[in-house]
DNA sequence: CCCTGATTCGC
DNA sequence: GCGAATCAGG
């Protein structure tokens, strides 16, 4: 796998959004492995993993806090609908700062068909993290009815093998 | 057995 | 830097 720019912008929107490790790398046609690794050189954003919050609730529950008992306790407000559940209030963890990436304000780059606007022929490719001030989208000249460039389609139309997640 | 993600370590 | 192997859990 060379990573290429584009290769490591693709990685970047799709952990973005959420995708597990092993479904970026059937869309990329990597392994997990690689995904992850790769995830965790660029440092990109944590994700909850079973085994920390496991870890991260036995934490809790060794030194438990008044304050995060009751949080515990509490039905803890309603799930998030994305599937990556941000480690809410309940974890104490010592990496607290995990940035609930989440937020789904980016169009798949996949099969599925996002806010395009017949008039709209503008590239919808997500650039960067979306939540930041420097997420944007490339905007350049759609190609030919898709919603996205010519090198952006190029990318975004991968093979349709085992997608589950976005088999609308 | 299917899955999840993280870390390790030889390359 | 890379990623398979491995770990650790659901």
């Amino acid at each position: 796998m060379d990573w290429s720019a584009e290769a490591i912008e693709q990685l970047r929107a799709l952990w973005a959004e959420g995708h597990s490790t092993a479904e970026i790398g059937r869309r990329m046609g990597i392994s997990k492995n690689a995904v992850v690794g790769k995830a965790h050189r660029l440092h990109l954003p944590a994700r909850p993993s079973p085994i920390q919050r496991e870890q991260a609730a036995a934490a809790a529950a060794a030194a438990p806090r008044p304050a995060a008992a009751a949080a515990v306790a509490a039905p803890a407000v309603t799930t998030p609908m994305v599937r990556p559940a941000a480690p809410p209030v309940v974890a104490p963890a010592p990496r607290a700062a995990a940035p609930a990436p989440a937020m789904r304000a980016a169009p798949p780059p996949a099969v599925v068909r996002p806010f395009q606007r017949s008039s709209a022929r503008s590239c919808c490719w997500p650039i960067g993290e979306p939540g930041t001030p420097e997420f944007r989208f490339c905007s350049a000249e759609a190609f030919a009815g898709k919603p996205y460039c010519l090198e952006h389609a190029s990318i975004a139309y991968v093979k349709a093998r085992d997608r589950r997640e976005d088999a609308a």
